[in-house]
DNA sequence: CATGAATGAGCTTTCATTCAT
DNA sequence: AATGAATGAAAGCTCATTCAT
């Protein structure tokens, strides 16, 4: 039994692993099921064993991936009380998750973006949390009297995620790495903490 | 040939137009080169007088309207001296040219960078230049003193740009228009500008 | 516009043949849709551009056959008055009609009533008014006195083409052709003429 | 090896009967290895120990089937002398025994004779036994002076059984019952009796 | 004997592209 | 230049069958 589900999750796994491999490669559309197949070294048919159709795949992945990845983010906060220091922490730790993981960035930042499907109707409850992490650092930081009042959190959790995964985008797709991580996540949260601060905390 | 063009120009940008269309409602690959052609009033086959594939048009679509949106943007900046005031405007107009053109915003932001085809091998010289509007701008603030010396134009551009376009994401992928376009505009040139400003400046 | 009517119909006209034959050498279920496309000398896809699937080639397959099929019975029992020399006649052009289009029959036979979509869900109006011819001679015939009052028309006609159709599904499947048409088709329809038939008549 | 085929002979039955179930409801091209499995609780590959493969489920599910209604019939016409009231009884019970399992009518009626595979390869043994307990009957009834000798049983068999089989699909494939199946049987074998009959006979 | 996860051949259907008119 | 009927390659998905446990 133990054995049965270790085997059912390993092929689980598999496919997943291998799906992010193609679909980074060559996105979703321009993917084959029998490609991932074949890098997930199972038939055509155990896919479907395990997912409805390549959309299903497509889901999971981001599901599952987002889940760790909202883990290790929340993960990296713990014990961090100071706002401006936990959006520094926030920066760097994005940069660095993208990088680990630079083919999952690419297909969360790509793909999943792309198709209405995943956007319009897929809800996306998982991403929401992501970035409402930022929002509840933001209101954190205004309830401390740290950040200005007139900033609106929900404008300043879009463009603070925007800043870090545009810079993403530039490492994920560009071969040179021009800018160290450190230094893009130090300078984009010292951007946002600065143009946060109020008068009395700048002092 | 000139007259050639330009008398072709009317079926050549019927089809932009319509790709337009069914691209934002469909994505680039949900689209069906028939319902284009339905679109823009022309046969089937009269697609490939003007276009020499699918992608084609998708290329072209992108480098005519993103031609036109530097224009628009270059135009909005004229006579601004103050490059704090330029990021203000710059914002301004990015997030009103989204609102105005939402289809191509849509497909600029989810289709065209989706496709390795797009960002990888295909340069996108266009974007660039609209990214490098905002290097500019900054190492302009840099020589005149206003922005400090550390910040690196080449982060920073893209940040302020990534924190414009989530924002626009925002506003063409949900229906609910919560924030304002001046006041969404207004916040995020603020945290950049307070962001940069040298000390000197400040006072 | 002519030609162009006339080309369209010939390909509808060589795909329905061709599914005739195929149909009736494999059965439905056991036909690629490609076999047809090549019996018809066609590409697969010309298929889809007259017919929405592969249930839709066999059930305009039907309706325009069986379509034939009522005309041409109607035409063999005009003229003739006596309801039962209409019965007769009726047995032999079905047998005739059955000799003549064997792989047409074997598939109204077979293939039809296989799938509940034809049976249940398809109302199949066609097959009810060639049962309906039968049944119309048969209260004509009680109408004139010819026929007995308690005979049940509902019952005598299913009765009618039942035997009829049996007697042809032997023909169809069989390779050996041990009884006459003419033969065949008299004996049946004398037994139900006879079994019909008023004390009163028989004198 | 009695005892042996006995005891699996609960799981041979129990697929059998949940094949009946399945073919009935999807006919038989539509139906699934996987759901007759799951009908008869059994596994999938439980399955193929008793039966070589999907084909040979639809062949011995109609051997042991017919071998019933063979056994059934025959008991029924026991102790009947007169050929005219053995097709009396015959037309009564086959219309009963359709009415009491009305899934395996429906299979033997449209499944079996769908695919070539049953009714042209495959000899169809126990058919021809019952269509020839009808001619037999004919035949008595000829040797007794009561049938007209011109009448050929080879017809008159097919006939009989079409006529009735023709009948009991209307019961088996529409939901209103509109006529009793003793009046059908009735005058079923009615129009058959009085339609042979000598002249003599029937004084 | 029994299981059911895994297989992979093979099908229907789509749609970008062509080319005769 | 314009058409749109025809093409046919290509891919997602199903399901009968197998075999390690």
């Amino acid at each position: 039994m133990k054995a049965d589900s270790k085997k059912n999750s390993d092929k689980h796994r598999r496919i997943i692993e291998a799906a992010v491999k193609v679909f980074a490669k060559n996105g979703f559309f321009n993917s084959k099921v029998s490609e991932i197949a074949r890098a997930a070294n199972v038939a055509d048919g155990t896919i479907y064993l395990y997912f409805q159709n390549k959309d299903d795949i497509l889901i999971c992945l981001f599901e599952e991936e987002m889940s760790k990845v909202l883990n290790k983010m929340r993960h990296a906060l713990e014990g961090i009380t100071d706002p401006a220091r936990k959006l520094e922490r926030f920066a760097l730790a994005h940069l660095s998750l993208v990088e680990e993981a630079q083919e999952l960035a690419e297909i969360i930042q790509v793909e999943i973006r792309q198709s209405s499907k995943f956007m319009k109707e897929y809800s996306n409850q998982q991403f929401h949390e992501y970035l409402n992490i930022i929002s509840t650092i933001i209101k954190e930081g205004q309830a401390q009297g740290v950040f200005r009042q007139d900033i609106m959190p929900g404008v300043a959790k879009r463009a603070f995620f925007g800043a870090l995964d545009e810079m993403s985008r530039y490492w994920v797709l560009s071969s040179v790495k021009k800018y160290s991580i450190t230094m893009a996540a130090q300078q984009i949260s010292d951007f946002f903490i600065k143009g946060m601060l109020t008068q009395k905390s700048e002092d």
